[in-house]
RNA sequence: GGCCCCUUGGUCAAGCGGUUAAGACGCGACCCUCUCAAGGUCGAAUCAUGGGUUCGAUUCCCGUAGGGGUCACCA
C-alpha cells in the first residue's frame, strides 16, 4: 500500500518533469468543451483528412457518409484537419479539400471550411494548433501511470523489430520487448533529468491473449485480439500519432460517430484501450469499405499515383456534374437507394434517408460507365438555364475561350442547350460531363467550326466510301437543289416534306421500307439525303434533329455552310 | 507470415431455410426513326469451393481457396 503511494507519488513528478508548463488539467478541458446542446439522437460526426496531397475520392465518399447522417439526425458534420505528420504536409492541400466539399454541395456545419478559417466551438480543429490539448492529456496519462517515456533510438526499434521477425516472434513494442515500459519509474525520472531524448508511449493493459468484442454500426459484432503494444503517444516532435489525436479529439470534440475507413478496423483494440484509460466514452465505429479499381484482373485500393480518378479534382475538371456524382456515391453507399430514385425520379438524393445497416462492407469497384449513366441522368433533369450555368461555371476555369465563346451571346448559347431538352417530349441524353460539351455542340459556333474544318476536314467526303452511290456530283447536286428550296419559315413537317421533294427529284427513295427492299433501284435514301445535308450544315454525322439546327444556325448561314461544302466537294 | 474484413452475372447488387435467384449499368438483337442519343420489347450472363446441420441450403455452422486491409515516432 505505502509502495502504491510512492509510486503514484513519482508517477506525478515525472508527469511534472516532463510537462512543467502544462497547467491546465483534463477536467479543465471538460469546462472548455462541455456537452454539445443537440436533439435525442442527434449524431456528430467528422471526416478527419491529411493535407499530404491532392483530395483523395476517398475523403468524397466519406464526406457524404458524414453529411448524411448529420443531416439525418439534426447533428454536426465537422471538418478536422489532421496535421500532425507535418513532413508530408503539402502546401494548398487544406484549400483543394475545402473545395472539393463545397462543389459536390457537401459543406460541413462546423470545422475548417477554409485556409486558416474554422466555424465552431470545439476548436482549433487543426490538430497542429491542438498541441497543448493533447500535453494535458498526455501529462494525465503519465500521472495515472499509464504512459511513460520511452528512450528507445529508431535504430535500436529496428534492431528489435528484425531479430522478432527472424525469430518468428510477433514484432512490436510490448510486453518483454518494451525495454522502456520495464525501466523503473526512478531510471525514467533520472534520464528526463539528466536530458535525454524521449517519446511517450501508452501503457497498454491488454493482452494478446484475449479476445476483445465491438460492434461496428455498419459490419455488427467483430472480434478482435487485444491490443498489447504500447502505442507511441507523442512524437519527438511533441506532436501526437493519430491514434492519441483521435482520443482526444474526438472526446471532447463530443464525436457521436467515428465514419473512417476500413483500414482503421485493425486499430480499433488500440482505440477502445485509449478511451478507456483517459476515462473516456468511446463513440460508435463506422468502417466505410474502400473504392476499389479493376487493375488487369484482380482489384486494388485507388492509388494516388496511378489512377486519375483517385482525385477529386478529375471529376471536378472534367466536369462531372455534381448531382450525378453525388447520385453516384449514393448508390455505392446505399444498395436500395437506386429502386428509390426510381419511384422517386425528382427527388434529390438528398431527401433519401441513408441507412448505415444497407451499407455494403465489401469494397466496390469504381465503375465509371455507371457514372457516367448517372451523370447523363442528372443532365436530362435540368432545364436549359441549368445547363446554360453549369457549362458557364465549368468552362470559366477549364475552356477559358469557350467560356468567352458563350459570354458573347448567351442568349443564342441558352438556345443551344436547350435544344431537343425544353419543352421535348422526349430529352436528349448524350452528355454526361461538361468537358463534353464544347466537342459535341462546336458546329453551332463558327469560329470553333471553321478551326474544326481547318484541322480535320470535311466528313462529308467519306460519304462515298460507305456507299458509292453517294458520289461528290450527287451530292453537290443535292445541296444546290436543296439549298434553292430551303424556307427558313417552314415548320418542321414544311421543312422535312420539302426535303422529300427535293430528294424525289434526285431519285433518292422517301420510303425506308421501300428502299430496303429494292435499294438498287434509287441513288439513295431519304436517311442517305439527309445525311448529306446534315453533314453540310454540321460536318457530324450524328446530330439531333437538323431542322432545329437549321433554325438556331438561321438561313444566312446554314445555306453558307451548303455553298462552303459544295466548293469542297468539287 | 500473424490478425482482421470481404465473397450472388463483366460491374453495383436484392435475397435474410422452400423464389421461374429482383433491379440497375454495361453488352447483344429487334422496334421506332432523317442520323445519333433517348425510348420500347426481348436476350445472353451470377450464388468461389469442400464438408456438415436440415425433409430442403444462395441463405445457418466449420474448413479451404481467392480478393482486400493491417502489422511505423504515416495518417
Amino acid at each position: 500500500m505505502e509502495m502504491d503511494k510512492e509510486y503514484e507519488r513519482k508517477c506525478f513528478e515525472l508527469a511534472y518533469l516532463i510537462f512543467p508548463d502544462v497547467n491546465e488539467t483534463v477536467d479543465d478541458l471538460e469546462i472548455r468543451y462541455p456537452a454539445r446542446n443537440l436533439k435525442e439522437g442527434a449524431k456528430v460526426v467528422r471526416i478527419g483528412p491529411s493535407p499530404t496531397g491532392m483530395m483523395h475520392t476517398g475523403t468524397l465518399f466519406q464526406a457524404m457518409v458524414n453529411r448524411k447522417l448529420a443531416s439525418q439526425s439534426e447533428g454536426v458534420f465537422y471538418v478536422r484537419i489532421e496535421d500532425t505528420d507535418q513532413k508530408r504536409e503539402v502546401e494548398g492541400a487544406v484549400q483543394e479539400i475545402i473545395d472539393g466539399l463545397e462543389h459536390f454541395d457537401l459543406m460541413p456545419d462546423e470545422g475548417v471550411i477554409g485556409k486558416d478559417k474554422e466555424k465552431g466551438d470545439y476548436g482549433p480543429y487543426t490538430q497542429s494548433k491542438r498541441a497543448e490539448i493533447y500535453r494535458i492529456c498526455a501529462k494525465h496519462l503519465i500521472e495515472v501511470g499509464r504512459a511513460y517515456p520511452c528512450f528507445c533510438t529508431p535504430e535500436m526499434l529496428q534492431k528489435t523489430h528484425d531479430q522478432q521477425v527472424a525469430n518468428k516472434i510477433i514484432p512490436g513494442y510490448y510486453g518483454v520487448y518494451a525495454k522502456c515500459r520495464n525501466r523503473s519509474i526512478d531510471e525514467a525520472i533520472e534520464r528526463v533529468k539528466a536530458g535525454e531524448k524521449f517519446i511517450l508511449r501508452f501503457r497498454s493493459n491488454g493482452s494478446h491473449l484475449n479476445k476483445i468484442a465491438f460492434v461496428d454500426d455498419a459490419r455488427g459484432k467483430i472480434e478482435m485480439a487485444d491490443n498489447d503494444e504500447d502505442i507511441v503517444l507523442i512524437k519527438s516532435d511533441g506532436l501526437p500519432t493519430y491514434h492519441f489525436a483521435h482520443i482526444c479529439d474526438d472526446h471532447f470534440m463530443h464525436t457521436t460517430h467515428v465514419v473512417r475507413a476500413e483500414e482503421w478496423l485493425p486499430s480499433v483494440p488500440k482505440h477502445l484501450q485509449l478511451f478507456e484509460a483517459m476515462g473516456f466514452e468511446a463513440p460508435h465505429y463506422i468502417h466505410t469499405p474502400t473504392i476499389m479499381i479493376k487493375d488487369g484482373d484482380s482489384k486494388r485500393k485507388l492509388s494516388k499515383r496511378k489512377d486519375k480518378v483517385a482525385a477529386v479534382s478529375y471529376f471536378i475538371s472534367a466536369g462531372y456534374p455534381v448531382e450525378g456524382l453525388n447520385d453516384y456515391l449514393m448508390t455505392i453507399l446505399n444498395s436500395d437507394f437506386e429502386m428509390w430514385k426510381s419511384q422517386n425520379k425528382d427527388k434529390s438524393y438528398k431527401d433519401f434517408t441513408f441507412k448505415l445497416d444497407k451499407m455494403s462492407s465489401a469494397g466496390s469497384l469504381l465503375d465509371i460507365p455507371k457514372l457516367n449513366d448517372l451523370s447523363k441522368e442528372a443532365i436530362a433533369r435540368m432545364n436549359g438555364d441549368e445547363v446554360l450555368k453549369c457549362v458557364l461555371d465549368w468552362s470559366k476555369e477549364f475552356n477559358k475561350d469557350f467560356y468567352n465563346l458563350l459570354n458573347q451571346d448567351l442568349k443564342y448559347a441558352r438556345a443551344v442547350f436547350g435544344l431537343e431538352r425544353d419543352n421535348a417530349t422526349k430529352i436528349r441524353k448524350d452528355i454526361y460531363k461538361w468537358e463534353d460539351v464544347e466537342p459535341t455542340f462546336r458546329y453551332f459556333f463558327d469560329e470553333n467550326y471553321k478551326n474544326e474544318l481547318e484541322t480535320e476536314g470535311y466528313i462529308i467526303k467519306s460519304l462515298t466510301e460507305e456507299k458509292a452511290t453517294l458520289t461528290p456530283e450527287i451530292m453537290v447536286k443535292a445541296l444546290e437543289a436543296y439549298k434553292a428550296a430551303y424556307n427558313e419559315a417552314d415548320d418542321k413537317d414544311q421543312w422535312f416534306a420539302r426535303m422529300k421533294e427535293v430528294a424525289e427529284g434526285l431519285n433518292f427513295c422517301t420510303n425506308m421500307k421501300e428502299y430496303k427492299a429494292n435499294p438498287d433501284a434509287y441513288v439513295g435514301s431519304i436517311a442517305d439525303f439527309s445525311s448529306i445535308v446534315r453533314m453540310a450544315v454540321t460536318n457530324r454525322k450524328n446530330t439531333p434533329d437538323i431542322y432545329s439546327i437549321m433554325q438556331l444556325l438561321g438561313k444566312d448561314r446554314t445555306i453558307a455552310r451548303m455553298e462552303d461544302t459544295i466548293e469542297k466537294l468539287k
